[in-house]
DNA sequence: GCTTCCAGTGGGAGCGCTCCCAACCTCCGA
DNA sequence: TCGGAGGTTGGGAGCGCTCCCACTGGAAGC
């Protein structure tokens, strides 16, 4: 098996000569369309089989103006935002129906200058086929180049104070009301709102959804106790909280991690929980289930947001009008509420 | 404003002619390459600048022979693996050092047969200019096709039993055997070992370091316990381990998944950490510092592994010639040991 | 004065594919 | 018998860029 001429991959043209036809015909065959004939299609599998074929993708999407790539893009300060396990789900779902469509998953962290630098390229210079974006801070610098792109853009999540023209979210408010109600439900009167970043949509929604259960409920809201989403920022704001309000009984936390610290802050200060104060998170992520005790939390269908994500982008670049998406968020009862 | 025609990008031939040179003048100045005069260089920058010209990527592209992209490949039977936090870790280290190299980063999830279907076409085809592969079971269905493909593959940790020409992995070894020694030292007798799965290099080696440790200590090392890198499977091992041999005081877990179970079938069995069972860890991610208590563990450079996989396929990229690099590992003492 | 050299320049041939279109062939109804 | 209709076929023109190369003219060297 000598290889001494270190050859290139076969061409169309290479294939089409020694299938003995054309590259016209060849081209059609290899992408199974219409007239071609029986025989020479077969010709053109056996060339393709004997020579080892493999179309040149980059040549395709030259011709053919389509990069059979979408970006998922994720916008953050710093890249640690990236560490949180939501992403890992949302580009599980995404993949998934990705790969229906056949197209490639490009990934951009927008965490630095250079990140954001290199997706607003990639925008102006359409390197791909559409784009997933998760950006959901209000002034992030990613919003506006979103607007002008003259590519396709779904977005993971509303930015805040913005309606994009196609999105997929997960009911935050009605899973943060159904959260409250159920603290409500087990007798919890002094029930307090452990947020997250209120300068996004989620961290927003999510204290509205609990004002509105206890306003609806005759109870007193407390005022939004704000963290970031991190396990450390929801234990410091537990007990910012145990400090100012001693009596609490009811926490609904703005998502599992915070969940989990308020969950440590109560445990080194002597509460039982449930018991003493009933805690329920929010993402029904791992931690949720490894938390001790076990998290009473709102479950957000994480792959589903992905995978519609992905599907309302091919749908876009397929010339076919999305319409939002809002996917429906329901309580897990475990034991800490 | 009016925009009336749908006017696609400008292309370098518009370029050129706007700025009144040829089209090799504007590419030379473009990519600022030598041979072009002050004047025209900065002709062909304002009509750049007048034009919003972006290169298309795709014809930059066939004409180089390169794509601009790497792959990153994380194969397994299952997506669930990818929920792993350890391969978000991954990703943020190579998307910096890509960044550098001004790569794209393209994911791929080998976890479907479609999947690997696809990442074997990308393989063939040349789709992207590299690939960082993880896929460390023994029988991985990827590993043959990273033989056979012309493009250069960086492994992120070894594959049992073979041991890639390019790989980046880290001291399990050195590790394993610093935790089981810190057990040790501690006045511990009775260590005993939950493995991750056996079938996977690191699997293997952590248990080799710990054996090698306790045998050095003169101690007996423990059979397998074997578990496959999951809290649930971590929790399981630890019971199994209690009925067998209730008397053992030390515990050196595969990974933090896996000593967060045991602390909590621990927890369960009224066995006090660190006082009737210290327990050690491996890898420090998140899940170490939420435990309770605090889980002693392993620090491995899980980022630095990503940079440095994606380091070692940028130069080979550029046709030079990496070494292999295993990364060091280091104890960090916290609660539980 | 004459070569020699080289920065600067633009023409043109690709890179490997898709797709339009004209040419062709066969078969059928009128 | 003849004129389509409709399925096949291959030529050729792109897609937008890079890069080789031949050519120019002025500066440097002798």
């Amino acid at each position: 098996m000598a290889e001494d001429p270190p050859r290139r991959q076969p061409t169309l043209d290479e294939v089409a000569e020694h299938a003995g036809v054309s590259r016209s015909v060849a081209s059609r065959a290899l992408n199974n369309a219409p007239h071609v004939s029986r025989a020479k299609r077969e010709a053109v599998q056996r060339a393709v089989r004997q020579l080892g074929y493999v179309p040149n993708p980059t040549a395709r999407a030259l011709a053919t103006r389509q990069t059979g790539a979408a970006a998922l893009v994720v916008s953050g300060e710093d890249p640690s935002i990236f560490a949180d396990p939501f992403f890992a789900q949302v580009i599980v779902g995404a993949t998934a129906a990705l790969e229906d469509a056949d197209l490639h998953l490009m990934l951009c962290l927008a965490a630095s200058d250079r990140g954001r630098k290199r997706v607003a390229e990639l925008l102006r210079s359409r390197g791909a086929d559409g784009v997933m974006l998760m950006a959901l801070r209000e002034d992030d610098p990613l919003l506006p180049l979103a607007e002008e792109t003259r590519m396709p853009v779904v977005f993971g999540g509303r930015p805040v104070g913005a309606t994009p023209r196609w999105y997929v979210d997960v009911d935050n408010v009605g899973g943060a009301r159904e959260a409250t109600e159920h603290l409500v439900a087990r007798g919890r009167t002094r029930v307090a709102a452990l947020c997250g970043r209120l300068d996004t949509e989620a961290g927003r929604a999510r204290y509205r959804g609990y004002r509105d259960a206890l306003l609806a409920a005759g109870l007193d809201p407390f005022p939004p106790q704000e963290g970031d989403f991190t396990e450390p920022s929801g234990a410091a704001a537990m007990a910012a909280l145990l400090a100012n309000h001693p009596d609490v009984d009811g926490v609904f936390a703005a998502n599992d991690n915070m969940a989990a610290g308020a969950l440590r802050t109560l445990r080194k200060a002597g509460r039982l929980v449930p018991d003493d104060v009933a805690v329920v998170g929010f993402d029904d992520l791992a931690v949720a289930q490894i938390a001790d005790p076990p998290l009473t939390t709102v479950h957000q269908p994480i792959q589903a947001l992905g995978r519609e994500m992905a599907r309302m982008l091919v749908s876009l670049v397929n010339g076919q009008e999305p319409t939002p998406l809002i996917l429906p968020t329901h309580l897990v009862v475990r034991s800490s509420a």
